[in-house]
DNA sequence: TTGTATGCGTTATCAC
DNA sequence: GTGATAACGCATACAA
């Protein structure tokens, strides 16, 4: 490995020298400069990151950390966060799984953000505590060396129930997330509010877990006891399409018979048959959003938590009672 | 921060033992070793990744490398990568952007899996040329320090072509993937080999860019044109997604009077109405192996180029001529 | 079994 | 403007 000892050696200067030069200072003379750096490229040099980190305590490097590389939401928000990251000359890599979590405390990286299920509340709060910066997605922590920006859930869900309740619904299924999950936990409660306030609306829980699956699993219960039109809100898109599915290989129409309305407003949604009401956010501005939070944090600048506002797509999975 | 002195000094060890300890050397007492490991635990140590890679010149991190983190086939294939890369000790991060391509020459990463446009075979060359592991999955390109896992790309064109021909299609639109793009050409090469085999069979081309953007413009082209059935094989199924959809808005049926087939089995196909037919292929197992390729290269065994086998999904998409 | 000493490649503080 | 030199935190060959 060719190192700045060997472009001082090459070059008959200190290595010193090397260093002010390879960093643009203006300590040094244009000409040993140009020489240096002439130098440098022709020997093929590229600075050790190791060696810089290490001196310099910072590594330029933000991690994104999600549950699993799989979901759908994903795409647009890292891309959000590389487009803010790139701009102040950071670099965004992205992580999962138990494993990469010693990223953060082993300084690796300058920063994390979190959507990721796998962290425990505690965990983050402990690496806070050790001056590491972090920026939560999915769960509500309070550490000055942690910024929320959260979704407005509790707008999103209201907004999807009285779109329900609007068009006449009286008998609302609820599709939850996995026990646990703040988002779901958070959409379910603003259900409550808003069909127990309405006159006549009956609301049934059941349990999901955010994937396909759950949707189906959904879907069969909902077969099973069905005897009149119903609604459903699923808490998120994916169940949607799930339980969408499961719902054609029957007699019964969406948007006749069973009337569904999601959250998220994957892509997928409008390709489906009839398109999918739900529920719309930037997932791009949700991820720039973060990173520059965390990016001020890192600058050590005050920040106060963020939301993420969201609108109502009407879809036509979705008629009146 | 604390290192390994403080622990030293709180132990009244050197910092040498300190190390032997941690690293779980035999060459250290049970009872010093677990004393140190006690104050290390309760002073909260955390090894410096930076110190610890310069030292050891390694590591133990891949990254994967994406020309975007919106596509859609990532989530899987990053997946098998992850299982690979976490059951040999190693971490997995992915990265995306002309930025992020310091990673590898800085020594950030110990090898990289390219599956980005971003990089030219130039560049990918050189680093090889410094002795950096890489796995490309998007083109050929010999040197003792790259390996390559590739598609079947011909087999998977000649499976879409021939069944296209098969169901006595005659007038074949191809809808390209960007120019220059490998898989593209490949699948191409292989498209007019058979579509020249067979006699009476007309292929015309469209330039593409594999995005749903490009099957929507090739769309328009097709329905122009129409004056009785054609079959389109899209060379990936994100075009098919969008071809599929600007022709719904019309009075022509997909599967009656335009026959699509795409490449790639995405999960959104299997949603559409009429389901896609396509080429399918192990994602996770292309991840897998290409990390496993990988990590046998940095362990300086010897590898030979992989393939991964396509089969052909059948769907209402396509049906007789 | 433990301690001493050196170096990994940089940056940065001093002298000169 | 340039050059010694000392860190940064860790691993390890060698000495004790």
């Amino acid at each position: 490995m060719v190192s700045i000892k060997d472009i001082a050696k090459k070059a008959g200067v200190s290595i010193s020298t090397v260093s002010y030069a390879l960093n643009g200072s203006s300590k040094v003379t244009d000409e040993t400069s140009s020489r240096i750096l002439a130098i440098a490229r022709e020997l093929n040099y590229v600075p050790n990151a190791a060696a810089r980190n290490l001196k310099k305590r910072e590594t330029k490097i933000i991690g994104a950390f999600l549950t699993d590389f799989k979901g759908e939401v994903y795409g647009e928000l890292l891309d959000g966060m590389k487009k803010v990251c790139n701009a102040q000359g950071y670099d965004l890599i992205v992580c999962s799984g138990k494993q990469s979590h010693r990223m953060l405390p082993e300084r690796m990286i300058d920063g994390a953000v979190i959507l990721d299920q796998t962290f425990t509340s505690e965990e983050l709060l402990m690496y806070a505590d050790r001056n590491h910066k972090i920026v939560v997605l999915d769960r509500e922590l309070d550490h000055p060396n942690i910024n929320q920006v959260l979704l407005d859930n509790k707008a999103g869900a209201s907004l999807a129930t009285e779109y329900l309740v609007e068009q006449g619904h009286q008998k609302i299924y609820i599709v939850t997330g996995p026990p646990g999950s703040f988002d779901s936990e958070q959409r379910m409660k603003a259900v409550k509010l808003v069909s127990d306030r309405a006159a006549n609306v009956e609301w049934i829980e059941i349990v999901g877990d955010f994937n396909k699956s759950g949707g189906e699993r959904a879907a069969e219960q909902i077969l099973q006891e069905y005897n009149r039109p119903a609604a459903v809100f699923c808490l998120n898109d994916e169940m949607a399409v799930g339980l969408c599915n499961r719902i054609s290989d029957t007699e019964l129409r969406i948007g006749e018979h069973i009337h569904v309305v999601g959250f998220d407003n994957i892509e997928l949604t409008r390709y489906m048959q009839p398109r999918l009401a739900t529920i719309d956010y930037s997932k791009h501005k949700w991820g720039a959003l973060a990173c520059e939070q965390l990016l001020k944090m890192i600058a050590d600048e005050k920040v106060e938590h963020e939301r993420v506002y969201v609108t109502l797509v009407k879809g036509e999975s979705v008629g009146k009672a």
